[in-house]
DNA sequence: TGACATCGCGTGGCTTAGCCACTTTAGCAT
DNA sequence: ATGCTAAAGTGGCTAAGCCACGCGATGTCA
């Protein structure tokens, strides 16, 4: 018997290879494939083409022009990964100096983190996770204090050194891994003494409280966090765009999109 | 179908019906219509119900289970910031029924308003505005407050009742608005005393302030708003990157999260 | 020559008809 | 009771074809 690697649906596989030539062989305002030479190219029928067509439109990569065809879209919503997940390039880009105080480093089983957590993870109670609790400053004022849980099979090799430093960076190239994805959940919350005093902020104050987990490509959780915002340092920049469908845009030039910048 | 003026592709018109019933008619982990039942239902062929429920998929709303049906997946109210999608709806797929309180409801002169803003709507001191007081709220519970200004030019005939409904609704279908985008700030704040009372909350607790800008298609602004989330009840959502089906994602309650003890 | 009407063609939108793989369920056989 | 099998229901997927739409080449007429 074959194990058989469970088999995605085919417009889940033609979704991932489609979404890696936007941006590759076909850049903003280029005409995409048609739905007939995605059947010849890929030996779909033209109903798969079409319903992974329809996904990445959805997902704002692509649109249809009725009658015409379907272009590549202006990236609005693109996945902004790297400045969301890098705070090291994010402070950066704004002028800014980063450092990052290391208060706990280590590896511990799954077992004994919380229950909920280890779920979001997709762990069982014998993997294991390193554990970083950071406090992150620019020009020596701290703004973030995160508390982190990463999937140490992805990524055994984690050094002390590159926890002080980005951690994005250690992932995408001494890891060789590609994070694909993030689910975000944003809060407003009040800082605890402990929280406010690693903060340099008074006690009550408020916060953005923002718990993540991050994912590989086929849905892979990496890692989960829950980072301490001090609100009046921090703000979040987001710009919206349609999502849905297939809304005109017909004019080319909009213009380009903000990065989300802390302040 | 119905003759009628059949603009809109019929996927499309059948996604927002179809998103009307889920929070209706279907709530969250229940097996929603199948595909075979929206044919009957809505003349419609089979091909095209999967496309309307693999959008609804996409955007989060559903999920698919092969072999077994189509599930309701939203659990809480949840402000996507991938969507712009109105509290009304927002607050019907989750099964709750909205509610607005108008609390202010005028016209008055660009100069009258805060020259910041004024200047982010991009109006001379001679235009008109629409000033917009109102709490949201969801079964009888206040969740949000939203102080909004809204350039009258673009829609001089928005009414008491309207102001009082979804002004999204007003907006893309009495006077035939299309809204582009939004420009996003999210910050955490404290809330002021006269804020508390509006939105039954105690003094000084945690709120996310959203300042936001919306566009209309060629970067027109229609909008300025100021709006108070309460921490509690409402949290903010992200998902970066893309948004594949079949997760179960079971548990996901909107229990707020306990930080480990220790540290 | 230039403005305008026409028509062909390729596109996505949509339907019909049908088979497949998967999952649950109910009933049968042991 | 237990375990197996078959049926029924689901989404996944293919095939073939018609339609409305937008564009551009072509042709017409002033």
């Amino acid at each position: 018997m074959d194990p058989e690697i469970v088999r995605d649906p085919v417009y889940q596989q033609l979704n991932q290879r489609l979404r890696l030539l936007v941006g590759r062989e076909y850049t903003f305002g280029q005409q995409f494939l048609t739905e007939r030479e995605i059947v010849q190219r890929f030996s779909v029928s033209r109903a798969t083409a079409n319903k992974a067509l329809a996904s990445l439109v959805s997902e704002g990569l692509l649109e249809f022009r009725k009658g015409i065809g379907t272009f590549v879209r202006q990236p609005a919503i693109s996945y902004d990964l790297r400045s969301l997940v890098s705070f090291t390039e994010k402070a950066r880009a704004a002028g800014k100096t980063p450092s990052t105080l290391l208060l706990t480093f280590g590896k511990l089983k799954a077992r004994e983190v919380e229950p909920r957590i280890a779920e979001r993870l997709q762990v069982t109670e014998s993997d294991l996770l390193w554990e970083l609790d950071r406090v992150r400053a620019v020009d020596g004022i701290p703004v973030i204090l995160e508390h982190r849980f990463v999937v140490a099979s992805h990524c055994p090799k984690l050094t002390r050194s590159q926890a002080e430093g980005s951690l994005y960076q250690a992932w995408t190239q001494t890891h060789q891994l590609s994070i694909a994805g993030a689910d975000e959940t944003v809060r407003a919350v009040l800082l605890t003494p402990e929280e406010a005093e690693h903060l340099n902020a008074s006690v009550g104050s408020p916060a953005l409280e923002v718990i993540a987990v991050g994912l590989l490509e086929t849905e892979i959780p990496l890692w989960w966090e829950r980072t301490l915002y001090r609100a009046d340092l921090y703000e979040f920049h987001s710009r919206l765009g349609p999502v849905q469908s297939a809304k005109p845009l017909r004019g080319q030039f909009v213009t380009p999109f903000q990065p989300p910048s802390g302040k």
